[in-house]
RNA sequence: GGACCUGUGGUGCAGCUCGGAGUGCACGCCGCCCUGUCAAGGCGGAGGUCGCGGGUUCAAAUCCCGUCAGGUCCGCCA
């Protein structure tokens, strides 16, 4: 620990001390997190800042209580023989003869912050600055910074640029739905909050900042999760002249320096798999490594089956081990769950020692029954899912039911990272039928794939590639488009005009006539891959001042009416009535 | 927009199936006692719109309907 922490009013941090300071008179600040009264003549107080705790010896009773910000002045003593705290990282020592100055008191706090007792969410974000106090939220948010201090001497040590991109940006139609701002100085018309800096970062290509970074925040007005914020935070970079490799290399390196600060240990390489390959033996482009259950095809077994239910262009099965024990009820619900996945539905076999138990066992044919108990060498205990469909539905549903059924927590590690690469360009087709981007607009296609473009968009590889790590995408990033022709070929097989592209993008396309090197970048998630480290489920519990999942913030009040004088200036209507 | 779970003194729970007086446990809080504790201990005490509204019933924390809040998920998240 080090000297930095003394100020004027403290010279050392509480869980600084040991015996090696034994008879130092020292001034320490913090709350006090527990009092001892034994009588009018001793008393201990547990003393609590970011540091630790530490035991200061009263003579006499205590005029504090708990969570009054105290300053003790004391000498560092050797605990008495028999009176050493082992779980106290300075149990060895105490203060004695001490004074000891309230500098704020407190009233009793609303929820528990001693780190035995659980307290309700809603209640903990409503307090969230008491909330903070907690030993695991320190952690958090110091591991937090850790992250973000190595993301950045990474970045900084890889020759890349920070420049800051504006909050206030323009609207645009793709994507994710947009925070929007109204103008005062321009009345109807409105700014745009981010939903990442992507755009902004391409134009800093063209501007010649071969080399950019940012730890930057982004907002999307979409629906909450326990890994979705409206607003989060990104390493978002972009270089210039530069393959999806050379990219890739940067983002690597980057990750693993702060999988480094935060665990200690250095990952080694990160792994790689193409999309196809992660649907089809994951049921998912982020797939979790930690566990095996791989998804195994039984369409060649079914292919001349007389079960309804199996007549499908693919039969796709996972085994779970030991899940024969499951209830009838739990089966049941997992057939719903296929279903609102999408599934017309679900079949499942019991493997006894006997061979199969299901409903549908006497439906079928001996090698029929003999493929589905040989799933991925499936024994007695195990349960056979079993779905048929449409090859990426059957592999999606099982995929779904797979981490359902087998992940570990997020605490359990190891980490597993996964480079998913071979992205398609689209993904399937909107109302209006046409192509969905799977990643954005801005991605170029394969150079084998140009042509297609308009004749047959739904079979063009992109050349984007997914950062995953036990299943959670951490972020994405592609090759951009670099020339105007090729962008407004794709905005074309997007559905967008040139009229509209030219409306909504037309600076962009614009900076592309004037000499735009070729480039590419990604973006990942710092909240996600923090959670990780953390080994919590939720987001939230490495934010500081979270939203809950309808968007609210307990402990503001946000959202919030304005006032009528706000409102005029900024040309909105009147609020609906309540 | 939809599905499911939760809501009981300041906090965490039990009570709810099968209706019968706000019943219980733990923590915290207040008071008293206690000279080596450390999630101190002992004794005593205060603290409640059982989320809210409606319905059924002689009677509702408990059953029914609606609603609000929190959570998990589907849709959504280029």
């Amino acid at each position: 620990m080090s000297e930095f922490e003394a100020t004027s009013l403290r010279d050392v941090l509480c869980g600084a001390l040991s015996v090696a300071d034994v008879g130092r008179r020292v001034s320490v600040c913090g709350w006090v997190a527990r009092r001892r009264e034994h009588g009018e003549h001793l008393a201990f107080l547990d003393l609590r800042d970011r540091s630790g705790i530490l035991q200061a010896v009263v003579e006499g009773t205590l005029e504090v209580r708990n969570e009054y910000v105290v300053r003790v002045t004391g000498t560092v003593t050797p605990r008495p023989e028999g009176t050493r705290n082992e779980r106290l990282a300075t149990g060895a020592v105490e203060l004695t003869d001490c004074e000891v100055e309230v500098l704020a008191a407190a009233e009793p706090s609303p929820l528990p912050l001693d780190e035995h007792a659980e307290a309700d969410e809603a209640v903990r974000l409503r307090y969230r600055y008491l909330d903070l106090r907690r030993e695991q939220m320190q952690a958090n948010l110091r591991l937090r910074a850790r992250v973000n201090t190595a993301l950045r001497a990474a970045m900084d040590a890889q020759g890349f640029v920070e420049v800051e991109t504006p909050l206030l940006w323009a609207p645009t139609p793709e994507g994710a739905r947009e925070f929007v701002v109204p103008s005062r100085l321009h009345e109807g018309e409105f700014y745009s909050l981010p939903q990442s800096p992507q755009i902004a970062k391409q134009l800093l290509m063209v501007g010649g900042f071969d080399r950019y970074y940012q730890i930057a925040r982004c907002l999307r007005d979409e629906d909450l999760r326990a890994d979705r914020q409206f607003e989060f935070t990104q390493l978002d970079l972009e270089a210039s002249f530069v393959t999806q490799e050379d990219v890739r290399r940067f983002v690597s390196r980057a990750v693993l320096d702060a999988a480094q600060a935060a665990t200690g240990e250095r990952p080694g390489e990160i792994a790689e798999m193409t999309w196809a390959e992660a649907l089809d033996r994951y049921g998912t482009d982020k797939p979790d490594l930690r566990f095996e259950m791989t998804l195994c095809d039984l369409t060649a077994a079914f292919a001349t089956t007389g079960v309804r239910a199996f007549q499908a262009p693919c039969v796709k099965a996972l085994r779970v081990p030991g899940g024969a024990g499951l209830s009838r009820s739990r089966l049941d619900q997992l057939v719903e769950r296929a279903k609102a996945l999408g599934a017309k539905g679900l079949a499942w076999f019991r493997v006894g020692p006997d061979g199969l138990e299901s409903p549908l066992v006497k439906l079928l044919t001996p090698e029929e029954s003999a493929a589905v108990a040989d799933v991925d060498g499936a024994a007695p205990g195990d349960l056979v899912l079993a779905v048929a469909d449409a090859h990426a539905l059957a592999c999606r549903v099982l995929g779904a039911l797979r981490v359902e059924l087998g992940a570990p927590p997020v605490s359990a590690g190891p980490h597993r990272y996964v480079w998913v690469v071979d992205f398609p360009m689209f993904e399937g087709l909107d109302e209006e039928g046409h192509p969905v981007a799977a990643h954005h607009p801005f991605t170029m296609p394969h150079p084998d794939d140009l042509e297609r473009l308009g004749s047959d968009p739904l079979s063009v590889r992109a050349q984007s590639y997914d950062l995953v790590l036990n299943g959670w995408e951490l972020g994405s990033g592609s090759v951009r488009v670099h020339r105007p022709d090729v962008q407004r070929e794709v905005f074309r097989s997007l559905g967008i005009s040139d009229e509209e592209a030219e409306y909504r993008f037309g600076f962009l396309l614009g900076a592309f006539r004037y000499g735009a090197p070729p480039h590419a970048g990604f973006a990942f998630g710092v909240d996600r891959l923090v959670a990780i480290f953390a080994g919590v489920e939720n987001i939230r519990e490495v934010i500081a001042f979270p939203k809950t999942q309808s968007g609210a913030d307990l402990m503001t009040g946000a959202p919030k009416v304005i006032s009528e004088r706000q409102r005029r200036d900024l040309h909105l209507g009147a609020p609906r009535p309540a």
